[in-house]
DNA sequence: AGCCTGACTAAGTTCTACACAAGTCAGCTA
DNA sequence: TAGCTGACTTGTGTAGAACTTAGTCAGGCT
């Protein structure tokens, strides 16, 4: 589908960030508090219910991401309310939203025979977002168009 | 960061299509055949030992994946050899390849201070290739400008 | 003073993903 | 016919990712 890397064996597996990104969000959960988080859940039991995942595990995921930067915890107060925690992306955890709707658009695609529940939109124009390879010449590049190469040594 | 979606617990989260992706592609061995199909890695001992994962597990994740649909396998005899097999991307496996180099680009930003091994190009112009969120009218779509919504039910 | 809610923690268990080591089997090559 | 290589399978063990059920603890509210 896609041209050869040249030097086949040479480069090694442990260096790529695929596999570096998968050390940090590699597990179902993370993925799914991060869709949550995105979707604009702060709050730790909406989190874990909307993510359907168990409290114990929403907590530990949760320690993880702020631990790695993805979400940050702050303390917040509601008048009349005692003080709660509420989570939110931080930058490097905003990053990854392509990621996440690459996922969601070839899952409405490939897996869901009504094009999937959730439907992303400009807020400025008000058409359809999707998630596109694109060269810095502004093209579309497509699966068949692509050459990789190994970036020069630092 | 992004809108909140408006019927906050209305959407039930196992209709999601990032939850059913997950399903098919959640394990890190998964993605890491994947990525070495990308780069044209075909033969079983080739895919094992460059996406770093031990045989038994190699032959489990390709025997599901060529189940889902995402790798087929055929055979093919070189001159003078016996037949053998390959494993090769489908278009539903190709597809997924904007999700691995998302994953991939965020690596490279976030976790890789060299900026990660591996570049992509255009092959028409040469130009580097990247993931983008565009909307339809062909606008970059910040994080910030998207609005979500729930698509009419079926 | 006692209750309630939100945000967790603790204990115990099950399931899955993965590793390593070794064995199998087919078929070409020597 | 024996050996080698590629493509697996089997067997065994560990770690982690998940669940359920049950608790804790803080602090406002009645």
């Amino acid at each position: 589908m896609t041209g050869a890397l040249d030097p086949r064996d040479a480069w090694a597996a442990d260096r790529c960030s695929i596999a570096a990104a998968l050390e940090v969000v590699g597990t179902r959960s993370a993925f799914l508090i991060l869709r949550e988080a995105f979707f604009g859940t702060t709050r730790f039991d909406d989190l874990a219910s909307r993510a359907g995942i168990s409290e114990p595990v929403a907590a530990t995921r949760l320690r993880e991401l702020v631990d790695e930067g993805l979400l940050e915890r702050e303390d917040y107060r509601e008048p009349g309310q005692r003080t709660r925690q509420r989570y939110r992306l931080t930058e490097k955890g905003a990053d990854l939203l392509p990621a996440l709707v690459a996922l969601m658009q070839w899952g409405d695609r490939w897996l869901d025979e009504t094009g999937g529940p959730v439907e992303l939109r400009h807020t400025g124009c008000g058409e359809r977002v999707s998630v596109q390879l694109l060269c810095d010449a502004d093209h579309r590049v497509s699966t068949d168009d692509l050459d990789l190469a190994l970036r020069a040594e630092a």
